[in-house]
This record gives structure tokens, sequence and C-alpha cells, in this order.
DNA sequence: ATTAGCACTCTAAACAGGTGAGTGCTACTT
DNA sequence: AAGTAGCACTCACCTGTTTAGAGTGCTAAT
């Protein structure tokens, strides 16, 4: 039923369709691709291809656009793969050059996605869970007010302000700062919060309740670390991209709302450089239903985090694929050395 | 020439303009508010205003309309305090209540100016200039890479990653580590900035250039440190104001480029709590002509940055402006404790 | 299975008239 | 001199109508 030239013709209509933002006819389709049969076949196939719910008409006597299914099924059997021009491939390589910390990297990257693929670019900061903390400091802010610093091995650094149930005073925040450090040396931090919980047994009675608060603080920071941080860019190409105010205002708000995007990019694929998508409605978000998602894991090793690209529906899904999926090769490099 | 009444009629058209966005016409203007004469004679006066300058009609048989000059006379002359509501005032109170750090306090801020306002809001870090060195951390990260961290007394906390000529050892790290806090901890950064450049030689000849680095590093970040970072909100109000996509776009565009922005922002008056508005054109910004920001500086004492919103210049000014004066003296007082 | 031909549908653009808000002007009033 | 009433005029906007064209679906022929 849905033979060879049936899904030619699907991916035509995808293609002149994202390209041009017009409805496609059966007249302009083998004029433009050199399928080598007649209009009227062609309306035939597009019947088929309307029955089975992969086009549509926006009214009586339009063209064709592509249905959110037929996007689904445009990108997982019929989408060429469109490797990076070397300018492209370039950029990226320069851009991400050189010794840089990891919130440059993740900067530079958000924005190379978004130039690269004119859409709103969104990267999720790598979770704690996985790295290792290369150093701890606890400072002293107030009597009873300090402030905890974690630098991580991917040259990170997370900070968190505690208040203390009592004061610690110099020399315990001294004994402290020199435990946590000896004691979150180990391969992950995870695994030394058995050993963190036992801590306050070491101190005097009356500064234990405190000392627990700073573990607590500790292992707050590591539960909703970074991970939940998000670094967008090219917002503006949202303006470009949108047909009207409706369908854009939503998107917008979504952007705002990071708790919705995040949501979304961790429920997707968690394999390092492998794409996922997420097609108009499949994102099952109120606002989000003529946006796409695509999103990849990245991070060294099994994935530690997404980051991805959102757009219109109809949007150049082989190249953002291509794009998405080189950037987040490249930073699961960097931050594997 | 511009009396009495003739203010009191930009006024009545500047409110009428904003509150509804329609052009307003010389009927509605007497019925609506309780100016004792007839139309007729409010027709003369709009022919004046309109000749100095200060309203326009869109087109001949439109209402009248303020111009940039129009809301300028407005804001500096005419406008009303309006105090916050109760509402208002409680928000902001909760919102900026209890222990928060540096991060925590300036995100929140600019969430409640968004909400107030209904615009876009943004603040500027507060610049490094005028605080003071609470901690100085330097790690090793790789033989000749090591991570930079200070932490002042606001709270905050700053970072940079350094790239040595040469390694520099541990033993030769801990020491320098020792040696910036000693001199840091003075009254503010700069002051310390001679001493800084003398300390290489007390220092092995072989890592000389390696302490030469940090410092270096230590006074780059002291000059661009988070003064240039902005924190942006309620971009999504954009939508609700802007008209079309034409005066639309350019504005995203500018929130981008956070240089724009940063420029313009510096540039506004630096007292603290004094608000400072900049209409339309006079922003001298190619597509913010249909933009009006309004900003004031904050910091305790002398402003050490600023904060404001951003959006249409067919704007509530009085209510922007109490948003932001308060908004930044609560700021201040946060920061001067 | 494919195609040519044709009638049909429906949108978008172009056009025309009517309506009304709002103005500017002039002559009149206080 | 300032304010007012009246009135003619302008022009966007709405509405209804027409037209042109793109595109379709169907049927009959290949």
């Amino acid at each position: 039923m849905l033979d060879e030239r049936r899904m030619a013709v699907l991916r035509a209509i995808v293609e002149d369709y994202v390209s041009t933002g017009e409805p496609v006819g059966s007249r302009g389709l083998v004029e433009r691709h050199g399928l080598g049969v007649s209009p009227a076949t062609i309306r035939n196939d597009m019947a088929v291809l309307e029955e089975a719910g992969l086009i549509t008409q926006p009214h009586t006597s339009a063209g064709r656009i592509p249905t959110d299914a037929g996007y689904r099924l445009f990108v997982d059997q019929l989408a060429t793969v469109k490797p990076l021009s070397s300018a492209e491939r370039r950029a990226i390589q320069t851009l991400l050059d050189g010794p840089l910390d990891l919130d440059q990297i993740v900067s530079r990257a958000v924005r190379a996605l978004a130039q690269l693929t004119h859409q709103v670019a969104v990267i999720q900061y790598p979770s704690l869970r996985v790295t290792r903390v290369r150093h701890i400091e606890l400072i002293e802010l107030a009597p009873a007010r300090c402030l905890l610093v974690m630098i991580t091995d991917a040259g990170r650094v997370e900070q968190r302000l505690i208040e203390l149930p009592t004061p610690l005073g110099p020399e315990a925040t001294a004994v402290l700062r020199a435990r946590l450090n000896q004691v979150t040396a180990g391969p992950a931090l995870e695994e030394a919060f058995d050993e963190l919980d036992q801590l306050w047994a070491g101190f005097a009675e009356d500064v234990r309740p405190a000392v627990q608060a700073v573990v607590d603080g500790l292992k707050e920071m590591h539960r909703t670390g970074y991970q939940e941080r998000l670094v967008l860019a090219g917002t503006s190409n949202l303006a470009r991209a949108a047909a009207d105010f409706r369908s854009f205002m939503p998107v917008l708000e979504a952007i705002e709302e990071q708790v919705v995007l995040l949501k979304l990019l961790t429920e997707m694929s968690s394999d390092t450089g492998h794409v996922a998508i997420r097609i108009g409605h499949e994102t099952t978000q109120a606002g989000l239903e003529e946006t796409s998602l695509v999103a990849a894991g990245y991070g060294p090793g099994r994935a530690v985090a997404h980051l991805g690209v959102l757009g219109p529906t109809r949007m150049d899904y082989p190249g953002s694929i291509a794009v998405v999926r080189a950037i987040a090769l490249y930073l699961s490099r960097i931050l594997a050395a």
C-alpha cells in the first residue's frame, strides 16, 4: 500500500514544504522532483497518503502539508543523513577550541547550536551525579551562615549558602572542611554519602547539628545542582520561524518555564550521540503542539545531560539532527578529556 | 502657550493611549476625564500640542497618540507618582526574604520585576569593583592548568580557568594561594593591585611566569567579572506587548545581544534609586525605536550596577518607575547588609 | 496502473460602496 | 480673547461582491 513511489512523494512533500512553507501541489511536485509520472498519478498517491494520515490539506483547494505522523515517518525512514558542511565543521571546531571552563564551553556550544540550526538551542548542564569532587571549600560568612563551594573535576564550581542551626566557629569550620575534602575524594560523590552521614560523630556535641546542616547542604547540592540548569540561545530565531503570534507566545513561555523544557529533555533518550525527536503533539505539552524538539544526550561515557534544538514542526530535520549529533559528540569528547 | 489645560490634555492622552492602545479622540477625552470643556476646545489644544511635536495622528481621521517627545514631557513633568499597592509591596518582600545568596537574590528580583511590570526585566550583576574579597582558592587541574576561584563578601563566587606558561607544582600552588589570600584581604581588590604585581618576586625563578599568569588572571577577573553579566526575565511579555512582528524581532535580538542592553544600561544614571528613562529613539539603537527602557542604579552606597525594564514606548511609565525604584532600593538594602 | 481531461471547490486578491470616528474651520457667544 | 456649536470633509475600516487561479477528485481512455 505504501510503496516506493508513495514514500518518495511523501519525502518530496516534506522537503518542499519545509523549504518553502507553502502547501505543495501535485503539479509543482513533478516539476521540481524528477518523478517520472504525471500530476494525476501523484494526486492518487496523495489521496492514499492522506487516507493514511500522513498528509493533510489546510483547505479544500490547497496543496498538502505533512502531519505530525508524516514528519515522524519522514525522520524515521525517509530522511537521508546530511553530512555537515566543512564550514559548519570548522565553525564548531574553532568555537570549542582552546582551554575553556565548563561555563564557557556550554555557552559557546549553545550559541553554535543556535546559529547552525537557526533554531532555539538549549543545553542542560551536566548532572553532578557522575562527576567527581576535586575540592570543597567551606567559608564562614556570618556566625551562623556559611558558603559551601564545590569544585568538580570538569572545572565546574557549584555554590550554596547554608544557614546553620548553631554557629560553627573557625576551628570547627576548618576541621569540617578538611574532613569533607577527605571523605569526598573518592570516585563519585554519591558513594561518599554514607560516610558523610557519619561525619557528625567526630565533632563536639554542640556543633553536630551545624555539621549535619552542612552535609545536608552538600547532598542537596548534589541532588539539585547544575543538572537543573538550562542555557538557551537563539530565541530570536523563533520570530523568523513562527507564522503567527498565537503559536508563538506559548513557546516563549515554555522556554521561560524552564521546567517544561527540562522535563522534555530528560524524558528523551540518554545514549550519548543518539538523536531523539519529538514532533508536534508528541511533546504532549500545551502550547508546543506545533513545535518539535531534536535532542541528544551527551557526556563522557554514558550521557549525563541533554542538549537539543526547539523549532517549528516544519523544520529541517536532517540538518538539525546532523548538527545536534555533531555538537553532542564534540561536547562529550571535550568533557571526557 | 502650553498652559495648564493643554498639559492636562496631554496627560489624559498618554494615559488613555497607554491603557487602551487606541488613538484617542477629542470626544472620548472629555467624556472619560472631567475636563470641563467641549470637544472643540480640546481639538484646538490638540492642534497646539501637535504643532509642538508632542502628539501625532497615525492617519488623518484618527485620534492622537503621543510622540516620543510627548512621553518624555509626560514622564518629566506630568506623571504622578504611583505608590505600590500593598500586594505588590508584599510580593517583593516575601520574594526577597530569607537567607539567599547573590544568584538567588538576583534571579528572584528579576522575576519580580518582570511580573509586576509585565515587561521584560533585566538586572546587571553588581560589579566587582566595590566588593571585597573574602577568599581566593587556587586549584591545580592539570600540570599547566589551574582554576582560580574568588569568593566575595556578598557571597558571590567567581571562577576562571588559567593556562600556565609553565607548571606550578603543588607546593608553589599552596604558597601562592596563601599569598593571594593574604594580599587581597584588604578593603577592596583594586587597592591590592600594586602588591599583586610584586608577588612574583617571592617565588623561584622558574615559576615566576606562572605566578604572574595567575595574577593577571585575577586582575582580568576583576575587570570583566560579573559586571558584564545580565539576567533576564519576562521575555514572553514581549509577545503580549508587541503589535506586530517587525517591531518584535529586533527587540528579541537586542535582548540576546546582551552587549547592546549592557551598553544602554551603563549609560544611564548611576545614582542608587534614581530612575532614568530612555524613550523610543532616545535609545539610539536600531531596532529599539519603539522601545523604552526604565532603569535605575542599585547597590550599597554608590550604585554598582543597574536594573530595569524594557517595553514598548506605549508603556505604563508611572507604574514601571515605581516598581523599578522599589526593587532597586530593596536590592540595595539587602546587598548593604 | 497510469493518464488526460474536465468540472468543481475554495482561497486570496481586487474592487466598490457605506459607515462613522475624528478632524479643521468658521461663525457665534460670553 | 477664550470657548463653543455647527458643519463639511477626510479617510480608515468594514462589508459584500467579483474575479482569478491553484488544486483537487472523478471519469473515461490508454
